[in-house]
DNA sequence: TTTTGAGTTGTTCGA
DNA sequence: GTCGAACAACTCAAA
């Protein structure tokens, strides 16, 4: 076979999109046929791979890779199954590629697993050429003078803004040559199929590929964008942007995110731009986790400040199994459990409030809550999910101080003050009066009566009382805090 | 090297 | 009902 035609491999994992798309973009324009070429890990195969609602979602998104590709180019993506360096081997050498091509996934597993291959393609005289991942700013670029990683977000979100240099998303490519014969692929509809049942149907309710990333995003922009700063919190409110599920599979680029952000913005009005500036900065916060994560590679299992491995925290399966089923009496908690549990998803707001509530009333330690996330959330994301539990727990990195203990019902009236999140997600409650929605232990017998709740029966009591938990969260950490066995 | 100013997202209490 | 202060020092980052 004359060198030229030698197929270059492009090995997609979570930039599951054609635009913008380094690896692709340069294989295509080097004029060989390309190989788009994906592999399916078992989802046990490592102890953060995903095999929720996530591995779900992945499937989704494959599938929707594949048809664009088709429509597009008339290519087919290969799937296999198994080891991503032997499969990448065994393709290359049935297909006699001469290079692969992939864009990093910046996580401690995936990093190892980018060096396990280039030490195989190095083996096998196979050309390996890697383009950054999907971040804005690439993991050790952003630190201090010092030359170390930022441990507090606002230096760090003020040295992204005076260093980034944004530059426009890449095209798709023009054409993609293909070549004459292709290597055996597996059927996603398959794998999909394999997983459970419940993690295929809470995906398949999101629709997947980069053309529904594309347009949630003009979605954001054209009509949400410049009220984000003031509606983003309110839980009822389909105000936050919602693409964590598309950037979490590279559906979509945070580049392009950020791109279509800043040309919105230039047609604004002056003044407006606090918006987008608070949206913005949610972003950079992607960028710290990441950022955090690759420095300290033990995030997702170890408290970032060490003295919290000594923290008492209570082990109870009973407490764990109500907040998973979102039977905790506090309806703001059981509102965004329950929507976690049917949507695979949450606004951010809610987030904090159920993983504070978890970890600070419930003294559960974030670990278990992170790891329950993880299975459920359809943008489940190594860095973010580690950093936010840790975030909330006190334990990590620019942390929540210690003594910040979410009032449930304050939170309710504050961010749902309408009661449409709760009467949503927990329709037991939905004649409960505003006055009483949040807290419905407190209300009168016959009020309840009259709205056909009896608590205990319909709806649980609080699992545990607010003032008590406080106080117990309260001294715990208080006390950790002058323990000697710090640092 | 030492000093200085600052630090996502809250709650409670008392004036 | 509204408002400001206390909560707890401590570590980080930059000058």
């Amino acid at each position: 076979m004359a060198k030229r035609t030698q197929p270059v491999i492009v090995w997609f994992r979570r930039d599951l999109r054609i635009a913008d798309h380094a690896a692709l973009l340069e294989a295509a324009q080097g004029g060989k046929p390309v190989i788009p070429l994906y592999i399916w890990n078992k989802p046990d195969e490592a102890r953060w791979s995903h095999r929720g609602v996530a591995k779900a979602w992945q499937a989704c998104n494959i599938i929707a890779l594949d048809q664009a590709l088709q429509a597009q180019y008339g290519s087919r993506l290969i799937v296999r199954k198994g080891d991503a360096a032997a499969e990448l081997m065994m393709v290359a050498a049935q297909t006699k590629a001469s290079a692969i091509y992939f864009n990093m996934v910046y996580e401690p597993q995936e990093l190892a697993q980018e060096e396990r291959v280039s030490r195989a393609a190095s083996k096998q005289g196979i050309e390996l050429k890697q383009y950054p991942g999907n971040l804005l700013t690439a993991p050790g670029t952003i630190l201090t003078r010092n030359s170390q990683p930022y441990k507090v977000f606002t230096p760090f979100y003020r040295q992204v803004l005076r260093t980034y240099r944004h530059a426009p998303p890449q095209p798709a490519p023009e054409k993609l040559p293909t070549p004459t014969t292709s290597p055996t692929s597996i059927d996603v509809a398959i794998l999909l199929k394999e997983l459970p049942a419940e993690h295929q149907a809470i995906a398949q309710r999101w629709p997947a590929g980069e053309a529904a990333a594309a347009k949630t995003l003009r979605t954001f922009v054209t009509s949400k964008l410049a009220r984000y700063g003031a509606d983003h919190d309110y839980v009822a409110m389909a105000s936050t942007s919602v693409l964590s599920p598309y950037l979490e599979c590279g559906a979509i680029s945070a580049r392009q995110i950020w791109d279509a952000v800043e040309r919105h913005l230039s047609s604004y009005p002056p003044g407006r731009e606090e918006s987008a500036a608070q949206f913005e900065r949610q972003l950079i916060w992607r960028e710290f986790s990441y950022h955090t994560l690759l420095a300290r590679p033990e995030l997702p299992d170890q408290p970032y400040h060490e003295r919290f491995a000594a923290f008492p925290w209570v082990r109870d399966d009973d407490l764990l199994e109500c907040w998973q089923a979102g039977l905790t009496g506090y309806p703001l908690v059981d509102a965004a459990m329950r929507q976690l549990s049917a949507e695979g998803w949450m606004p951010g707001r809610a987030r904090m409030v159920a993983a504070s509530f978890f970890v600070k009333h419930l003294m559960q330690s974030w670990v278990d809550g992170e790891q329950w996330f993880w299975e459920r959330l359809i943008d489940a994301d190594l860095a973010c999910n580690a950093f936010n539990w840790q975030w909330v727990a006190g334990s990590g990195a620019d942390a929540a101080p210690y003594f910040r203990v979410f009032n449930p019902v304050l939170q309710g009236r504050k961010f749902d003050p309408t009661g449409e999140y709760v009467r949503r997600h927990v329709p037991e409650l939905t004649d409960v009066p505003n006055r009483y929605l949040h807290n419905p232990w407190e209300a009168p017998e016959p009020v309840l009566t009259a709205c056909g709740v009896t608590l205990g029966k319909h709806y649980p009591p609080p699992i545990v009382e607010h003032q008590a938990a406080r106080e117990r969260a309260l001294s715990a950490y208080r006390n950790l805090d002058k323990s000697p066995s710090d640092m």
